[in-house]
DNA sequence: GCTATATTTAACAACGTTGTTATTTAACAA
DNA sequence: TTGTTAAATAACAACGTTGTTAAATATAGC
């Protein structure tokens, strides 16, 4: 039982190193050695970062000479936005709903106290 | 050093238990009882899921009676479809440059067969 | 106070993650 | 071949996560 492809991505992003990562790769493709040198961590490390952002399918590898070139890959991007998308917008429609009943009550409340006061 | 909001965020929902549970809440609150109900796991195991959930920021808990009743959060759910949008969006104006460019090549080798025909 | 119900906490095992240093692999260049 | 650079792998330690069962805590109702 491997984890879905949602579980992967959210896993892959839950960590500050990989989303620096990627936020340097939205802005054009680049080698380990370019990727890893804002870090104070080992190459082997941001080694291992890249594998599971390969791995979540959030970033693809060349092959140039000895480097290995990574580039994002937005697919699993839009998976994940739309998962949160979905949940967001169902519960801003309840917030909305409360909102309405709230001001429901209200409008009963004053016609109530107007009644009242005749 | 502890982990930031995103970080804690994306951990939280980086599980399917824990993504379920939100997916019930967004159709109403609900107690601890009621949101184990659906999986075959010990209720301390629920409860822990939804400490994480807390802790992320992604439900709260009222209490009454006995019972603790769990309503979502949006807020976090919005700072990191924020996060995932950004930069979906970045890479999706990347690839849109990219076909551009492609079809300014594809137009530029037509018009120089174009030429040679001639 | 006693009992039932809802939930949390404690203690523990199994496993996964993240980092380290040392070693290995691959490709270029002399 | 030999040396250099880029990157991955191996072996390991420290720590975090997720699940378990057993025990504790809190509240309602008699």
């Amino acid at each position: 039982m491997r984890p879905d492809s949602l579980t992967t991505t959210f896993a892959a992003l839950a960590d500050p190193t990989r989303r620096a990562i990627l936020a340097r790769l939205a802005s054009g493709e680049a080698s380990v050695t370019e990727l890893a040198q804002p870090f104070a961590i080992s190459m082997p490390a941001i080694s291992r970062h890249l594998k599971v952002l390969e791995h979540a399918g959030l970033i693809d590898r060349g092959r140039e000479a000895q480097w290995r070139p990574c580039r994002l890959q937005a697919q699993p991007l839009k998976e994940a936005a739309g998962w949160m998308e979905h949940y967001r917008r169902l519960w801003d429609q309840r917030l909305d709903r409360l909102d309405a009943f709230l001001k429901e009550m209200d409008k009963a409340e004053r016609r109530s106290r107007a009644r009242k006061r005749k």
